[in-house]
This record gives C-alpha cells, sequence and structure tokens, in this order.
DNA sequence: CTTCCTTTCAAACACCTGTTTGACACCACG
DNA sequence: CGTGGTGTCAAACAGGTGTTTGAAAGGAAG
C-alpha cells in the first residue's frame, strides 16, 4: 500500500499504526494481517517495494559516465533528490533514514540491497579523485564525509529549519545544496591530494613541500576527558 | 535520574515507557508522576539536566582561542567525543541526536540553549578560513557540511556498522576520524578560498586564473526527475 | 442452485501504555 | 500520644496497541 509507505515514512515503524493506516486506506483492520500476516509482514513488504525507485536512481547513476568530479556531482545531487525531494519517490528514502536510526531487521536487507552498491560508486569516484596515495581506510572516510553532508539535510532537517528559519528546504534547494556541497568536497578531494603529494615530494627529495593546503599535524587542543 | 536518561537517550522518548524506566531505577511508577508531573516532565527534567555537561564542554571550547583551523579542529574533536563516546557524558549527546530525528517540543529549548551558540562559533572559524569573499548563506552552508561528517558519525552509526563490519566505532577512533574530518574540512575551505579569490583576480583583471582547484560551473548530469 | 474458496468486516481479545487513587509508613512538631 | 504533611506503594483505571475470530459477502466452478 502507497499510504502505509507514507506513514511508515514520517511516523516511524514503531509509532505508525496499523488502525491509522488502515483508516487512511480505507480498509480494514484485520486485511493486513490476512494479506501480510502482520504489522512486521506489512513494513517488509513496503521497504522491498521501494527498491524499485532506489535501483532505477541508481541505474541512472551508475550510467553517468565522464570525470570522477562529473559523477561525484551526480551522486551528490541523485541522494539529495531522494532524500530532499517530495512525492511518492522519496518515502523510500525517508523510510531508509529512519531505519538508520531505529534500525529493524529489514536494515541488513537495505544496507546489501541499496546502500553498499552506492557506496561503491563513491568510494570509486572519489579514489579517482584523491589519487593512489591514500589507503582504502582513508578513502572511506572520505567517503563518508561526502556522504554525510547529504544525508545531514534528511537527518537534521528539524534542527535546520529551527536554527535557520528563513532557510527553505524543498526541491528547490537541492540544486544549490548540491552545488555547496560537491563545491566543498571536490575542493577538499583535491587539496588533500596536493598535500598527500607535496609531503611524498618533500619526503622524497628532502625539500619541504609548497606550503599549501593541508597542515596535517596541528597542535590537538581540548583533549575531551569523556 | 541517572537510567531515566540513558533509557531516554536508547529508547527514545516515545518508545521509552516509564515501566521500564521505574523497573531499572528499583522505584516505583507513581513516583515519577507525583515528582515530575508525568512523562513529559521526567524527559524535560531530563534534558535540562544534561546541559551541564554540555555547557561546561562549550565553554572549554570556547577558551581555546589560536588560529581559526585549530579552533575548528577542537570544535570537531570536542563535537565528536560528546557525541561518540560512552559514560553517563553521552547520553545528552544521545538525547539530542533522537530529538532530530523525532522533534518533541524540548527541541526548540535544545536548540536555542546548546546549538545556536555552538553554530555561531563554528560560524566564526569557517568565515575566518574562507576569508571575505563569501557571504554568509555559503558560509552557513559550509558548517553544515562541516557539522554534518560529525553527526554522521552518530546518526548512521548502524549503517557504518553494517557496512564495514571490522571499523570500529568506539572511543579511541575520535582522534583517527577528527583527524580525516578536519583534514578534509580545512582542505576543502582553503581551497574553496583560493578559487574564490582567483575567480575574483580573473574577473577584475581579464587573465583567468590559476587552475588549481575548484570547478565552480561543472556540467552538471542526472537532472533527478522525481 | 449449491458448493467451495477467497476476501472483507465488525467485534472481541490479550496486552501494554500513562495516569490516578486510596491506603500505608515515616517523621517532625505540638 | 496525636496530627498533619510527605513520600512510597500496589492496585485499578481509561485508552490505545497488534492480533484473532467468526460471521457475512462476493464470485467462479460443478
Amino acid at each position: 500500500m502507497r499510504v502505509a509507505a507514507e506513514v511508515f515514512a514520517d511516523q516511524g515503524y514503531r509509532s505508525a499504526t496499523i488502525r491509522d493506516i488502515c483508516r487512511r486506506a480505507g480498509t480494514n483492520v484485520a486485511s493486513v494481517n490476512y494479506h501480510f500476516g502482520g504489522k512486521a509482514g506489512l513494513y517488509r513488504a513496503v521497504v522491498q517495494s521501494g527498491g524499485a525507485f532506489t535501483s532505477e536512481m541508481a541505474g541512472r547513476l551508475a550510467a553517468s559516465g565522464g570525470a570522477a568530479e562529473d559523477r561525484l556531482r551526480a551522486y551528490v545531487e541523485v541522494f539529495l533528490t531522494r532524500v530532499l525531494a517530495e512525492g511518492p519517490c522519496a518515502v523510500h528514502g525517508r523510510i531508509m533514514a529512519r531505519e538508520m536510526i531505529e534500525p529493524t531487521e529489514a536494515l541488513d536487507q537495505l544496507v546489501d540491497g541499496f546502500i553498499r552498491p552506492e557506496a561503491e560508486m563513491l568510494s570509486l569516484a572519489v579514489g579517482e579523485i584523491v589519487g593512489k596515495d591514500f589507503t582504502r581506510e582513508e578513502v572511506r572516510l572520505l567517503c563518508m564525509s561526502v556522504a554525510a553532508q547529504v544525508v545531514f539535510y534528511k537527518h537534521c532537517r528539524p534542527v535546520v529549519e529551527r536554527l535557520f528559519p528563513d532557510f527553505r528546504l524543498d526541491s528547490a534547494a537541492v540544486s544549490v545544496l548540491a552545488e555547496s556541497i560537491t563545491g566543498f568536497s571536490v575542493a577538499g578531494l583535491r587539496g588533500l591530494r596536493a598535500g598527500r603529494s607535496a609531503a611524498r615530494a618533500a619526503k622524497g627529495k628532502g625539500t619541504p613541500g609548497t606550503a599549501t593546503a593541508s597542515r596535517p599535524a596541528a597542535r590537538r587542543t581540548a583533549k575531551g576527558r569523556n
């Protein structure tokens, strides 16, 4: 049921009641138990049905070849749209966001089915931009830094809206947000690449690299005792 | 009650039951209604009591002067510690994370009391790093990009743990995470500053800027039709 | 038409929720 | 000792939850 997906999306699995769902859908409470075997079954069905949209988007994303920077831009834009846009397509994104906070058994299937392939794509693009001087673990952290900027606007939306009441978070904001995130991320990745290669050259030749970006060993303050 | 804060932190306001809290605390269900006037009153008291830790940390953060890069590093480290560390101090961070997803009336007070001052600090540091060529709205977006990388590890922890089972997210990981986030962010902000000033110089003098970082008008792909 | 199967529905069930109630114990004060 | 106030407790209350049940309706095949 589409309405089930909708109410699950913005109420959460636990808070959503099948009575509410059935009242909006104009059907009886017992029908969901008859067809899906219970509330959990309905939720599983909804999660799986959402895969169509997601994989369609992922396919479009995979098809977009070209330079790594463009692929990263496309990734950010598709991801942002899925997460921020309204309409029936976005409910799966909202359910996914819910799962991240309050995991149910469906999260494992969600991670392996949708999140992992996209993480692979992102990792390829990021690894290409920073070059070969970064370990897999370093690239992994950078990927999370990029993805974090997108999911932030989903997870912290209530805070953002209270912090900046004039800041509209609708589908029209997607392009400007994508522009900012991509610009910041590409600049960061390129800066790290330049810093790393300069450091390698300095170690190899003995001359200190030109003082551009990245000061890797800044003094650490505020040790943070628990 | 400390145990109330704990169960509120990892169950959420709605899912947490006062029966569970009272059973763990070894007291009676009626006592919370007698002392706090109900479940909502208990929650308010818990949220307010957590302010001590937070403002103490914020004070330590404000005291750390120095270069903007160091202040940003301190911010990331303190924020990460609060969000990732275990122990009684972290429950307020977890409650705050919960509030961001499932806002109650307490979120407004939380935003105005704790989040806004820290956002101001972050904004100052970021604005200092990128220089004067960026509008307030641009700096605001960049601040969110920085903060996003920190809260990501709180909100998406279940996903990260499933995606990379070997990736341990404990208090020992705070320093390496802070290192990655700070390095990436500082490189990004400096790269944006260099790109912007080069573009301004190019417009002012007619010569195209040196082709370093930031390609602001890359071709946009994958338009994203909902 | 009868029979069988599928589907729908209102009612009821058992359980859990936050809250209230009235009784009971404690204790300083007169 | 008596009294009033304070805190605690088990029990009960009213409401909401997911699930089950048994009856009733629709429809295709014999």
